[in-house]
DNA sequence: ATAAAATATTTCGCGCACGACATGATCGCA
DNA sequence: TGCGATCATGTCGTGCGCGAAATATTTTAT
């Protein structure tokens, strides 16, 4: 940051704010995407979506968003698109008829050969090294954690 | 990152994705941000162009995206709202009518002192220290401009 | 002087992203 | 058994955020 002058107690310099880094970084991945991704029909937040259903197919909603720290209120509209893209399919869990599960189709586990490149292509274009880019992998995550342990967690406000 | 596992040419996990690393950071911001900036009527992306505000007033619509890297298209509701709650004013440029200026009334000149408080929270939540967050900061900021140096700036194709 | 190109902003349509609330299913306990 | 609490998801309203197209102004080249 900081996002302030901790030593003289004025407004810090724009410049200083770390939070707009973050902010700013995460618009020029979606610029870089973007290109990438059009070819294969799919938004930015669609593709996190997907990498995450190759890796773990047949999940529930909430499993969604606890992964990628969404609310069912963003995810259910944007699964349902990519439903009636017919990259995948939404159906009631037998057991738990309150959970909605989600199920790659072929065609959306097809789509994987056709991202392979995209990670290369991105890994390219932070010019950075792998060792360099996950050590700001690990500090961005730590700091995430720190972020969200201010806020009260869902409830748990008991003890 | 890596966005990739470049010795096996396999798709990577999806933890090892700076690109969510970043999107899901800049999350924990906004909702870190959102208690201490409800009491002020503002939203994070209000917040930001305010503290630009405070440090450079008068400034065109354009100037303001170049600095946040946002559109016109995304500031000039964002300022219609900002204009509405009676926190500045836009108008023509009296020496370029294309432009249209935006300048803080007192009273939003006045929401500074109120925001005072805020950069000393949001630096106390990081948990981290100044100089690990200004590295951090440095390291984003390099990202950024390798990320956006791949796509086309606006045109300059030629060369 | 004027037509054409460039520039600055706005409008529009789409897709997130969230909080508040609604709905329906399940669980816990009397 | 059944009724209230809890849980999972969905709906709604608001506010970004962008690209494409529209509008209006200025600049450039003729």
């Amino acid at each position: 940051m900081s996002d302030t002058d901790t030593a003289t107690g004025r407004f810090p310099e724009f410049d200083r704010f770390l939070c707009f880094s973050v902010y700013s970084a995460g618009h020029a991945f979606n610029r870089l995407y973007k290109p990438l991704l059009d070819p294969l029909g799919l938004t930015y937040p669609q593709y996190l979506v997907m990498v995450v259903l190759w890796e773990t197919d047949d999940i529930t909603v909430g499993e969604l968003g606890r992964k990628l720290a969404l609310e069912s209120s963003t995810l259910t509209p944007l699964l349902k698109r990519l439903e009636a893209a017919g990259r995948l399919e939404r159906y009631r869990d037998a057991a738990d008829e309150r959970r909605v599960r989600i199920r790659l189709t072929p065609e959306g586990r097809a789509l994987r050969a056709q991202a392979q490149t995209v990670p290369g292509c991105v890994l390219e274009a932070t010019g950075m090294s792998e060792d360099r880019l996950t050590e700001l992998q690990r500090d961005l995550d730590t700091l995430r954690r720190s972020l969200l342990a201010q806020e009260p967690a869902p409830d748990d406000a008991a003890q």
